[in-house]
DNA sequence: TAGAAGTATCACCCTTGACTTATATTGGGC
DNA sequence: GCCCAATATAAGTCAAGGGTGATACTTCTA
């Protein structure tokens, strides 16, 4: 399941948001998930497992419990995806000049400014 | 559909990326779509509907012909939905757009990207 | 005005995924 | 060793969404 996927679900989105305050046993996971999205025990188990297999969460065992903690790998490709888009709202950050350059040389040439990538000019 | 659904989809994530480069009629999009999925007009036509009312595009009517632009700003809002977790990978959330610029120049000057955070101070 | 190009919409099929209830599994305490 | 608590898995239902071919709509052009 794509990174993108896993985050559709706004049961998924809740844990993980649990799971940045702190690691967290599955079942205190239910008890909050329960009361705010009215689903039961085995529904939050299986997005839990959803959110293990493709990389969200680690797992550790703790005598009969399982506590979760959230594992950033996936969020960090969500964040480098969004990074071609960036420009469109964040002109200040990174490289806000050499964009602007490359767009008005491009469009002195004649053509449309390139979005893809930032690579920085001599 | 909530903006992480409408990203769950590679073809749509695919449609955002060509549209980053710049305005393109929908038959461009379905062109190259068409190639690089195997998928049909009405396909394509769809998904840039779900883009469209979903607020990630605007759209202009040119002639026969329906030009697609970048909408900015729901991806604008999955990037803040990212900002609780960015501290998990991103040194100094504090000062997040000072840390991009230094690793760039770090990198211009040749050195290599270090990857655990925190080897460098103010 | 007819016809073609460009695009959207319709009606339908099929798969996927998010629930449910019931049950299996495992560890701790008595 | 038993039983309960904590959690996972199984089996089944249902709705949503993405695909297709057919078709409608609109605007240029001959």
């Amino acid at each position: 399941m794509h990174a993108f996927d896993v985050l559709g679900d706004p049961v998924r989105r809740r844990i993980l948001e649990l799971l940045a305050g702190g690691e967290m046993p599955a079942g205190d996971v239910v008890r909050v998930i329960g009361e705010e999205f009215g689903i039961s025990q085995p529904a939050v188990s299986q997005h839990l497992k959803v959110l293990r297999e493709s990389g969200f969460t680690d797992m550790r065992a703790e005598g009969t419990h399982r506590v979760y903690s959230l594992d950033p790998e996936p969020l960090r490709s969500v964040d480098e995806w969004l990074d071609p888009f960036r420009r469109f709202w964040a002109p200040r950050l990174d490289a806000l000049g050499t964009e602007i350059a490359r767009g008005k040389k491009a469009r002195r040439d004649g053509a449309t400014p390139a979005p893809s990538d930032d690579e920085e000019q001599p």
